[in-house]
RNA sequence: GGCCUGGUAGCCAAGUGGUAAGGCAGAGCUCUGCAAAAGCUCUAUUCGCCGGUUCGAUUCCGGCCCAGGCCUCCA
């Protein structure tokens, strides 16, 4: 018989470290929220991936016993926005987003999850989680909208650490007349014409983006489970808003025990963006450097931290590192070579990869070299 | 403005109250010797600042300063 393992981890309600205890001695039930599928994953979604990743292969090297749920979100206003631009259906957009998402995850050797629900697969579950809340007046119907009434749910906020006073304060939050209160948010959204909709009692639509998953997690985990995971900007408003769903549903003391919430990570120091220089797909970095050192990379630095991912971008002619203001230019300010972004993109450099196939192929030597390889 | 997290050597960074991992850079040495590579050794009396708890704190508590994040879709 095994001592009891115990995960000293940090938890984001309480805001301390925990130990992770199992619900039901030597199991844990553990739901990550996944993509919205509506383009290719870029290494920040990788990160939050191979987080749990290594929390999931920890947990079964101590001997327990993990369910490990990850969603695929596959409906939603940016897969339709991107299915008229494509020329597809949603479903389809959906389809190609999953596959390559699925890709990239395999390449840096990351576990597939026990379950991988989907939205379009849970609208039953997910209609009578609304009437629930409806019963209970959590939630209301205006205009073939359902919303959740923030204020009839007195624990809103727990998470996030946050008052619906500091809120309705800085409140900058949509406006809308179909709302009593701008902080409410919606879980059921009529569909406009020509949108993907399934029947409800509220009339043709589809689900907001929080219900999916405390329907999904309840399906699969149960009303209540062991350790909830995501990114930091998870925290607010999706997981306070998963909670006050499922609890409102379920009752106070239900839903996920722990919460778990990895850093960022940044691109050369800056916010995250499409421009030119620090917005990188998986699949555009992996085709650059090994998958074991990207993921090296990512586990490298303490998962709570924010990770910097720094680039540098040589002039493609005389190979000096451009600055930003040279990278944006059409000429290398040293030797005056003409430059545009495609160029640049196939140029770039990542010191930090580099550094990371270092050392990885240094473990695979020693490895090579140890006793038990028998080529001493 | 509110809330959250963090501040560890020149740089990056680990660290579950018991006396500071690792990497890069740097210094010295070995072997070479046109150079380089490789190997060995060294490099924080100290963990943002000030108090408190403790036999003992980088680790816990309080205050302050600074940085980043969230408060709108977001991993």
């Amino acid at each position: 018989m095994s001592t009891t393992p115990t995960l000293l981890l940090y938890d984001t309600m309480s805001g301390s470290k925990r130990p992770l205890e199992p619900i039901e001695p030597g199991h844990i039930g553990l739901y990550l929220c996944g993509p919205t599928v509506y383009d290719l994953s870029h290494v920040g979604h990788a990160r939050s991936a191979i987080c749990a990743d290594t929390v999931v292969r920890f947990l079964r090297e101590q001997g327990l016993r993990v369910t490990f749920v990850r969603n695929v979100t596959d409906i939603d206003d940016k897969i339709i926005k991107r299915a008229q631009v494509e020329g597809i259906s949603a479903g389809e957009v959906a389809a190609k987003y999953t596959a390559a998402y699925h890709e990239d995850l395999d390449s840096l050797g990351c576990l597939r999850p026990d379950v991988e629900p989907r939205v379009t697969g849970t609208i039953p579950e997910i209609v009578a989680l609304i009437e629930t809340l409806i019963a209970r007046g959590l939630a209301y119907e205006s205009g073939g909208d359902v919303y959740f009434r923030v204020a009839a749910f007195s624990t809103y906020g727990a998470l996030s650490k946050r008052s619906l006073d500091d809120m309705q304060a800085g409140a900058r939050v949509e406006v809308s007349e179909l709302k009593e209160n701008p902080l409410d948010f919606a879980l059921w959204k009529a569909a406009k014409p020509g949108e993907p909709a399934w029947p409800s009692p509220w009339g043709p639509g589809r689900p907001g983006w929080h219900i999916e998953c405390s329907a999904m997690s309840k399906v699969h985990l149960g009303e209540t489970f062991d350790l909830h995971a995501g990114g930091r900007d998870l925290i607010f408003p999706h997981h306070e808003n998963e909670i006050a769903q499922s609890q409102g549903a379920c009752g106070h003391g239900t839903f996920a025990r722990h919460w778990m919430h990895n850093g960022f990570v940044d691109f050369a120091g800056e916010k995250m963006s499409k421009s030119l220089g620090n917005f990188f797909t998986i699949r555009e970095v992996t085709a650059l450097y090994p998958p074991e050192a990207v993921r090296w990379f990512l586990i490298g630095v303490h998962y709570r931290s924010g990770l910097n991912f720094d680039v540098e971008v040589p002039c493609p002619a005389c190979a000096r590192p451009l600055d930003t203001e040279a990278q944006q230019g059409s000429a290398c300010p040293e030797c005056g070579a003409a430059l545009d972004r495609d160029r640049l993109r196939a140029h770039i450099r990542f010191p930090g990869l580099e550094e990371a196939d270092e050392r990885v192929a240094y473990v695979y030597d020693t490895l090579a070299r140890s006793p038990r390889s028998g080529r001493v």
